[in-house]
DNA sequence: AATATTTTTTAGACTAATCTAAACTTTTAT
DNA sequence: ATAAAAGTTTAGATTAGTCTAAAAAATATT
């Protein structure tokens, strides 16, 4: 069984890999985790040994499909137990998080079972992120092109259809990709242009572009 | 801040202590702390340094009204999270005592009160223990004479009316003393004796005796 | 390609909580 | 009242997680 210590430093690079999918540098992990290298180091080592994560000097971390698992039920249960907190107990989506981060490391498969259950079996929690299941699979979210949402929807961009450099370099320039939040705010009849919220700031996208931007949305 | 096992330490002189009317032994400690002499005394200076519990080298420690308010949050907590585990996610009352030992040490003031709104400040948790208030009072409930109760029903002792050291003798004979659980299981017609389950045992007590046991009941 | 800079690792030390074994008090029994 | 037994404390070691400072490796710069 994993320390607490082990719990979050294994969520952290879960999370900066990107679900698993890079690797993971010592400095990016420490910052993440408010501590400094050499403790990062340390625990790499330990994170290794127990084949969470796989490790070469100077070269960081990738984690391994066991330790993806097992991040991905620290994962699981924060994300529940945020849905409870906004859903049952009233409190507001932004206070949520530091509350669910001491929730998530309460060990009992049959509690966390059990919430699953009162909860209605959630998909998503409060800030839209999906909910793994007990084996870890995220049941992804129905996809929709961004041309095709209505003002007030939200979603998170999931993917882009056309893979032209130079959509991708326009992307880039305004902040979206894949994970990164959108609120439609209005669409403009003349061009079928629509302003959306993408990092905190208001954007305009042409037609052409938000037809690429596949979103998974909350039904 | 207490840590986690500060505030376990804490709880477990306050309970031996019986709410801290009594001082508490080394190894009393350490035997309800699964851990050795050796440690427990470390822990006392430390909880002593604090301001938490009174501790005087080989003759025990007594709880502090610092400590005692301490302890009565946390037993708040741990009684909170059984009620919650019992009456909303559909636990059997004798399966939450593990999950409740970590939920109890969840540090979030607005977690707590959210939790006891939403429970809908019950009163009792589900072993008919009393749940302590933000403040750490204990609201007593409706005291009834043993000799009163219907078959089925269940109390916890909270006095004896006579203080004759005959009843007092008997009494401690068959196991009955404050804070132990009665079960009523029927009455003889005959001489209005009783029978109850008390410490897992079925025994008669006449109606003399009956009528002496005051229970707290819920209800 | 050599040097400077940045990043990472190692070595050694610190704290909280624990342990064992030895020393010391208190209590009990003769 | 004294010796034996029981209980408690101290001393010193251990483990998990952390830190600083120095050493080592990788990357960037000229």
């Amino acid at each position: 069984m994993l320390s607490l210590t082990e719990e979050n430093y294994l969520k952290a690079i879960y999370h900066l890999s990107e679900g698993g999918s890079k690797s993971v540098m010592t400095n990016e992990v420490a910052e993440a985790m408010q501590t400094k290298a050499a403790s990062v180091t340390d625990m790499m080592k330990k994170l290794s040994a127990k084949g969470l994560i796989n490790y070469e000097k100077y070269y960081g971390v990738t984690i391994t499909p066991k330790g993806k698992l097992e991040a991905l039920q620290v994962v699981r249960k924060h994300r529940l137990w945020e849905t409870f907190l906004v859903q049952k107990l009233g409190f507001l989506w932004d206070e949520v998080h530091e509350v669910a981060e001491q929730l998530e490391h309460i060990q009992s498969h049959r509690l966390i079972d059990k919430l699953d259950e009162y909860l209605g079996f959630p998909k998503v929690d409060p800030h839209g992120d999906l909910i793994p299941d007990q084996h870890g699979k995220l049941k992804s979210l129905p996809q929709v092109p961004l041309d095709q949402l209505k003002p007030g929807s939200k979603g998170t961009i999931s993917s882009v259809k056309d893979s032209d450099p130079n959509l991708l370099k326009y992307l880039d320039k305004i902040g979206a990709k894949p994970g990164k939040k959108i609120e439609v705010l209005s669409r403009e009849t003349y061009d079928e242009s629509i302003e959306i919220i993408l990092e905190k700031k208001k954007v305009f996208v042409s037609k052409e572009v938000s037809k690429n931007i596949l979103l998974s949305v909350k039904i």
